[in-house]
This record gives C-alpha cells, sequence and structure tokens, in this order.
DNA sequence: TTCATACATTTGTATATACAAATATTGTAC
DNA sequence: GTACAATATTTGTATATACAAATGTATGAA
C-alpha cells in the first residue's frame, strides 16, 4: 500500500537506517533534531533567492515591529528566536543591503539604535508572504487541535530541569 | 500562581517577547526550532566537557553499530542525523582523537573504510550513559501515549510536499 | 574628582557548516 | 584498449556560529 511506503519513509528509524528500534525517549529528540533539520533546508531554499536568512529576516520583522521606534542591539538579542552570540555582525550585514540603519544612542552612548529603512520595509514586505505560505503549507495536513498539542507539547519538553 | 508563571515563560510568544499572539501555524514552527536549539543546547553543554560534537558521538554509534564490519563515509553519510556536507572532515577529527581509523577499500580503492578503534568504543561506553540519562530527564515529563503522540505530529509535520 | 565596577557593544579567534569544484577510481560502450 | 560517464571522496572557499577578550561609556562610592 502506498500508506505503508509513506510510513516507512517518514519513520525515524529509516530516515537514519538503523535495524534496531530506538528507546521512545531517543527516538523523539531525534525526530525532533531532524523535523527542525528539514524545515531549516525548506526554508533556506525559500530565502536563497532573496539573498537573506532566516536570522537577517526575523531582525527585520522584530525591527518593523517597533514601529518606527529604534531597538537597540540587546532588545533585538532578547527577541530572536535563537538568541546568537553576534548580532553585530548579522546587522551589519543587513545595513550592507541597506534594509537597516545603526546610530549610537544619544542619551547613552554605549546603545546603538537600529532602525528599519523604506528599503528594509519594501523588501520585508516583499518576503513575508512567501515566509507566510510556507508556514501554512508545512501545517497544513495538521488540524488546529492538532497544532494546539503539537505546541503543547513542545512547551512539555522544555519543562525538564 | 506557580503554574501560570511557568506556563508564562514557557510560552512562545514570551520567550520572543512579541505583544502579539503568532498565528497558529508560525507559533508551532517557531517553537520547533526554539526547542530544538534548547536540546542542542543542553547536549553541547552535556558534550562540552568531553570534548566531543553530538555530530562526532553518533558517527561514533553509527561505527560501533557496525559490529567490526567497517563502514564507507557514504554509509556513515546516509545514517546521520543531520546528513551534513563534510563528513570527511569530521573522520578526520575523529581520527586525531584516535577514536577510529581509515583505510582504503581495497575491493574499491574510490572507498574508505573506517572502524571503530578499541579508544573509540571505550570513550562511547563512557559517554552513552550521560546520553542516555540526558534522553530520560528530557523526556520525563511527558507520558509514554504523549511521546508516541508527539513523534506522530513531527511525521506528520514532514508529509508537506 | 578619581577609581572600581557594571553595562552595551564590538572584535578576535576557533570551529562548524554549506556548496561547488577537483581528484582519483571504476565501469561501460565502442 | 581508449574514451567517456559515473561513483566516492577530498579540498577550497565562503559563510555561520560560539565563546572569550577588548573597547568604550556610564554609574556610584570614597
Amino acid at each position: 500500500m502506498y500508506i505503508q511506503i509513506l510510513y516507512r519513509q517518514l519513520k525515524i528509524e529509516n530516515i537514519i537506517k538503523t535495524e534496531v528500534e530506538l528507546p521512545l525517549s531517543r527516538k523523539v529528540i531525534v525526530n525532533l533534531l531532524y523535523t527542525e533539520h528539514w524545515i531549516m533546508d525548506k526554508i533556506n531554499l525559500e530565502l536563497k533567492a532573496h539573498d537573506i536568512s532566516l536570522q537577517q529576516f526575523n531582525v527585520l520583522r522584530i525591527l518593523n515591529g517597533q514601529k518606527g521606534k529604534p531597538a537597540n542591539l540587546s532588545t533585538i538579542q532578547e527577541r530572536m528566536v535563537s538568541k546568537m552570540s553576534n548580532t553585530t555582525r548579522l546587522v551589519d550585514k543587513l545595513i550592507t543591503k541597506t534594509y537597516v540603519e545603526r546610530t549610537t544612542c544619544p542619551s547613552n552612548r554605549r546603545k546603538v539604535e537600529i532602525t528599519i529603512t523604506k528599503n528594509g520595509k519594501e523588501f520585508l514586505n516583499k518576503i513575508s508572504p512567501i515566509m507566510d505560505a510556507f508556514e501554512n503549507r508545512t501545517t497544513a495536513h495538521l488540524s488546529e487541535k492538532e497544532l494546539l498539542h503539537l505546541n503543547e507539547l513542545l512547551n512539555k519538553i522544555r519543562t525538564t530541569n
């Protein structure tokens, strides 16, 4: 049956071609890591044509959410999905692409103020629908109930101490 | 209530500090990426003290599963959780650490044969319990039914075309 | 006012990853 | 047997990420 073939292709043991059944805890963790990788591959494929990374795209979205107010580096950092160590250089790249501007904060010269440019907004408006479509496509096979449950279960994983 | 505080800390909107509720599809995908990152941070923390990466650890486990039989690079590649482009250099590192050996395959000199060494096996025996404990700890809050369901839902995400 | 400390960001460096091109070997058609 | 395509791996290069140290600025105590 086609269903069975499909199932085989999805099963994590078959993906990593191990003959033995994995313990459930390992299976779930491996599946989580694998699925994330799978999603990132697809996202990068979408974004590559527009010469931007998901991290950079997210920073643009964060800045756009500021509604004109500039953001400091630390604000951006704490709003990023994957907190990375080097936001400075990420912003450098967005500056090179003329999507953002950086000035030192007048009231506290240790800080910097980063704002999205007109160019950056235009770019964001072009790319956002692509990302939205991707998100919808990727979750289309799951019902609302299933998505809520998946979200819950992921939260629960992160309750480990 | 403590429960509510806990819930707040887990909610993805609060983690990335956005004021607006995300669309469910985005919420789930962001949560998946975030949770993977969260897990990888923890795994790296465990492994860092033993000067090995998860990728390298997995390759050792793959080679150990061969039960003495050597594996070629391509075999290793297809069994890796995150198929990476550069398995050669990953093996180089394991050779430097004296955990594996590499010889050219006598029957087909394009191929290489990689085997785990005694040293590599001893190391693996030392690290495996640490990883097992991590996996158990990370999934301890979920029932078997929940873990099975999570596994299913992750598979379902990957049924997008 | 000066000094120590804290804060915000930047820079240096090592390592990891992605992708393409190069190398070496084998199989096959003629 | 020679030429050409296919296979398996390696190498080069660009980019990404992690971590620690360095820089410049502000704050508060003496």
